[in-house]
DNA sequence: CCATCTTTGACTAATATTGACTTTTATTAT
DNA sequence: ATAATAAAAGTCAATATTAGTCAAAGATGG
């Protein structure tokens, strides 16, 4: 099904590991080698699927002894999920970054699969196509802004 | 009468292994090659054999590792009341209109009341107030013919 | 002949991969 | 302690690898 694309199968490699223990630790270039990969795609997978709308925090040290911790974050409450996501929607998002905060909100079963998929709908860059791909990014966050408010009273 | 063209031959392909799965993944050129078209010839089949009045969906990825999805969806009942709303919307609805249609879908229990919140926060005035009229009322169309959509089968 | 459908290809967009160069931190040598 | 060196990770832009769009040209059927 997914062979095919390495940055996919470092991803899946990194949530397997997230899915029992509530982070990671690894060498850049350790996981670059067991890869057969640049290191700096490492940086590349982190940059664009642990992302904070992803649910994830990252940090980080060089030099010797150096690391890269990923976290999954710990929020304490249907309310912090939702500053937390709002925050990090601002008022400009993309369509990726915008299916990794619907996911969140569904890994964190603040809405149901079918809310999600209209989340998604309404979201979706074919939606929203006018032409304007930085204008599209801000009508996307005040919708899912607009949503993930309406979620805080959700019963 | 049909295998005459292209298009309906790499139709049947596709079909022949939805038949036996619900979903197909493909690299488009791969399928170009295979039928010596060119690449794009593989977006018009899907376009216009395999929308979701059919009962299939698409979705795709660009880059190293992209591929094209099809899959085969359950439609459900009700898809008069979908089609006639999608034609009342056309490409341009104002909130008004758009509060009305999602009134319809709540007394057709084609959507849950929390779905409809959902809705009436996508498609409210505010939210989408970017300044113009009439682009906020297309992309309010927009909006609610996607979701609209969506509800004609189910996740 | 006209309308519609199909085929083609040039151009665009998104995503992934790579590598040269930079920055930070730790260790070692003086 | 300080300076030099080594050992990490970070940044960024170039390149590669896909798929998407759109409109023109060609084919087909009524």
């Amino acid at each position: 099904m997914q062979g095919k694309n390495l940055s996919d199968v470092i991803e899946a490699y990194l949530k397997k590991i997230l899915a029992n223990d509530e982070k990671v630790e690894i060498s850049r270039s350790d996981i670059a080698n067991l890869f057969d990969v640049v290191p700096s795609q490492i940086n590349y997978v982190i940059k664009t699927r642990f992302t904070i709308q992803n649910g994830y925090t990252v940090e980080s040290k060089r030099g010797g002894g150096g690391y890269i911790r990923i976290e999954k974050v710990k929020l304490l409450d249907n309310l912090d999920i939702l500053d937390t996501l709002i925050n990090a929607i601002g008022n400009s998002i993309s369509q990726r970054e915008g299916k990794a905060v619907i996911g969140t909100l569904l890994a964190n079963e603040l809405v149901t699969v079918n809310e999600a998929d209209l989340l998604s709908a309404a979201s979706d860059k074919q939606t929203l196509s006018i032409g304007n791909k930085e204008l599209e990014n801000e009508i996307r966050a005040k919708i899912m802004v607009s949503i993930l408010n309406h979620l805080r009273y959700k019963s």
